[in-house]
DNA sequence: AACATGCGCAACCGCTCAAAG
DNA sequence: TCTTTGAGCGGTTGCGCATGT
């Protein structure tokens, strides 16, 4: 009943490849393809797994694949593609020809990740820290604001004190055009605008646990009294770019690669399914693929 | 110059799912 | 229909190099 292990594990090299093991894998899919795995390495002659010479192949072998470093409109495809996909790296992987899995995977983890949190931006859901705690003061009810500020601020203190202490980054936004479609200026804020996010935190807070009423609705609010409505509306572009959430809204004016993703992925999870068709992370206030890709690059440290 | 620390990348591990038997 | 395995995927680890002290 079902089939032979696909290699004696005593028996198999691990560790770096050599440059004869890569020569005589390549030189035998190029003979041969990579149709059975668990052959290649017998008859390859190597003393390897298939799963290894599979790896080895993929990640580095292959003769489309680019070994260089990535570019900044690549970076802007994996940042985009992780708000709407997670870590699902081989859909992302399948968008950006000669990368693979294994690459926007390290590319992420080393540099991407360090890079958003750096701009006050939470690598997981693309949401800005300063609106994560404004959602966490307006979702709890009162007793439990405060133990869960100090939790919420424990898990995000290195990325709070990226916004105390580092170059920080804000956002204006001009209504500029006739057209009705938004534009994002991107600029560092000065210093009392630093420090006056902390401060819009630290009032928030304290409001959520003063106005019972207001948690309970499903109006949301702003800690310096607009409402999240304005926040999507106007306040943090990051809000309405990278959210991966169910506070996003607005048109999906981003359709074309949302069909595009589609196609590539043949069978999309449902999760995804649902993340991208309940929250429309592209949606028609994109802004910050509208931000200069320096600016959208540049860590803050 | 020597050592410590951090970073980037390649490789491995372990899980899931589909297919073979 | 059930069991077992291959293939693929995401997470994690370990090594080598670069940089800082």
């Amino acid at each position: 009943m079902g089939r032979i292990p696909c290699c004696e594990k005593d028996n198999v090299k691990r560790g770096q490849w050599t440059p004869e093991e890569d020569n005589k894998l390549s030189s035998y899919i190029a003979q041969h393809g990579t149709r059975n795995w668990r052959l290649i390495p017998k008859n390859a002659g190597l003393q390897r797994c298939g799963k290894s010479c599979r790896l080895r192949w993929t990640n580095y072998l292959r003769p489309d694949l680019k070994h260089g470093q990535f570019s900044d409109a690549e970076e802007q495809t994996i940042v985009k593609l992780h708000s709407v996909v997670g870590n699902r790296w081989s859909l992302i992987a399948a968008q950006l020809p000669g990368r693979t899995d294994n690459d926007v995977k390290n590319h992420w983890n080393t540099k991407l990740k360090k890079k958003l949190s750096g701009m006050g931006i939470d690598p997981v859901t693309h949401k800005p820290f300063s609106h994560l705690m404004a959602e966490i003061a307006t979702t709890l009810a009162p007793p439990n604001v405060a133990n869960l500020a100090e939790a919420a601020l424990g898990c995000f203190k290195d990325e709070m004190l990226h916004l105390l202490t580092k170059k920080p980054i804000d956002f204006q936004f001009q209504h500029s055009n006739t057209t009705g479609n938004r534009t994002a200026t991107y600029v560092n804020s000065k210093q009392e605008e630093r420090d006056d996010t902390i401060e819009k935190i630290k009032i928030g807070l304290s409001r959520a646990m003063q106005e019972p009423d207001m948690l309970h609705s499903q109006k949301s609010w702003d800690p310096t009294g607009a409402t999240s409505a304005n926040l999507t509306e106007g306040g943090s572009p990051w809000s309405q770019s990278m959210c991966a959430g169910s506070t996003c809204t607005g048109a999906d004016q981003q359709g074309d690669l949302h069909g595009k993703l589609d196609e590539e992925m043949g069978e999309v999870s449902e999760g995804a399914k649902e993340m991208r068709n309940g929250s429309n992370i592209f949606n028609s206030d994109s802004i910050l693929w509208d931000l200069p890709s320096e600016d959208l690059m540049n860590p803050i440290v």
